[in-house]
DNA sequence: TCCTTGTAACTGGTATACCGGTGTTCCACA
DNA sequence: TGTGGAACACCGGTATACCAGTTACAAGGA
């Protein structure tokens, strides 16, 4: 009856997919290969394949019949597409979490927010990055709506994909960003539902602009 | 490079089982299985599958290792779920929508809404059903945003998952959908975003509480 | 040198076969 | 008659093989 981390291949296949696209060990515009990737892996084709198709679904990769499977570059107008969808629900999430009030889950992701907002310096990069990603990923939980929390996990992981960008950000952006979290926090956790959202948009449309300059500069340098 | 109709088995063996699980053709509860389904519809077991796949990560169908396939049943408060956040990317579809002002097709299904809605009487409820579905499908392509399409389409179908319910619902019902897009279609038209988006709103709510009020009566009826 | 052309090495798409797990059926036995 | 259990039929999951289409490249002719 236990459920084990991974009872299919096919879920292993999807995991280590991810990783391997998001984890920037890929070539740009690389295409990648079924049987490649099986070998590599160590994973049958059809489990292999299996993943690729969900992460096609998705909208992480393409798959041209014959030629090849490749991950997708974003266009400019499909990360904003991409971000003008994910505000509408991240900001309904925060909504209906500020309705419920915190818990345990948020209050640990948002106390070690706080922590890390008085003395940004002392962590990584890598570190107030993923605490972002967990708060999101608590927040979403929080509010209880499970086609929701579905539907935003798919989006983000489509708004991840680097378009010509840095992994990381520099110090100023990510210590804003740490910043806005915190807020959301606070309002989440006073119960202010329309505030909460409020605080939600404004954080993804900076998101969204900033991703936009830091592609402009990218293009403007490889000029 | 003309894109022909189904170029692969898979797309085919998609439509075909969404015909068959909404068009009501299957017993309540009744295990689909891959083989049969690929005898049944003249196509091999692998596309089946990729298209059952598929259907699974839309939360259509249930698939259970060794056990068997099965068409979900939403449960009311997954079926409320599913209209919440429907309700959150519909409203920006029709402001996205009314935004831009409108569009021929739009124009086009908007003017048969008017006809019908006119004197209902004359058309089937299953014409009016149709003109519905049409006219959110044009509101979207309007909006522009074809991530916020996808996404919307996926949710529309997880919707219209039937948990105990008659397929079509009675004239009272029917006839005021059809008033609502008709007032929907005019805020878009006048180019008033806030207000399209308001009776969208509004336009949602009632559906899902109709649909919850004819499941509760189905529930009574049958015990 | 450049273009043509055919071939060989890929690609994803599909078919078939086999695997272990599950559920049922039915017979042997108490 | 009731019950335990073995055999069987069926399930989805996976491996392997083959297909048609695409691409790259090398050999040969202008």
């Amino acid at each position: 009856m236990d459920q084990v981390p991974f009872a299919f291949e096919r879920e292993r296949a999807y995991t280590r997919l991810v990783a391997l696209i998001f984890g920037g060990q890929l070539a740009d515009g690389e295409p990648l290969s079924e049987r490649k990737l099986a070998e590599q892996l160590e994973i049958g084709r059809m489990p292999v394949r299996e993943a690729l198709r969900q992460l096609e679904q998705e909208g992480v990769i393409e798959v041209k019949p014959a030629r090849g499977t490749f991950v997708r570059r974003l266009t400019r107008e499909e990360l904003a597409e991409t971000y003008r969808v994910r505000e509408a629900l991240e900001c309904l999430a925060a909504e209906l979490a500020a309705a419920r009030g915190s818990s345990r889950e948020l209050a640990i992701s948002g106390a070690r927010l706080r922590i890390m907002a008085q003395d940004p310096k002392v962590f990584s990069a890598r570190e107030i990055d993923d605490a972002g990603t967990d708060f999101h990923e608590a927040l979403t939980t929080l509010a209880g709506n499970r086609v929701l929390g579905e539907t935003l996990r798919m989006l983000r992981r489509r708004s991840r994909l680097s378009f010509h960008l840095p992994r990381y950000f520099d110090d100023e952006v990510i210590h804003r960003t740490l910043a806005e979290h915190v807020g959301i926090f606070e309002a989440v956790d006073a119960r202010e539902p329309e505030h909460a959202s409020q605080l939600m948009r404004m954080h993804l449309r900076r998101g969204l602009e900033i991703r936009l300059k830091l592609d402009a500069a990218s293009r403007e340098q490889r000029m």
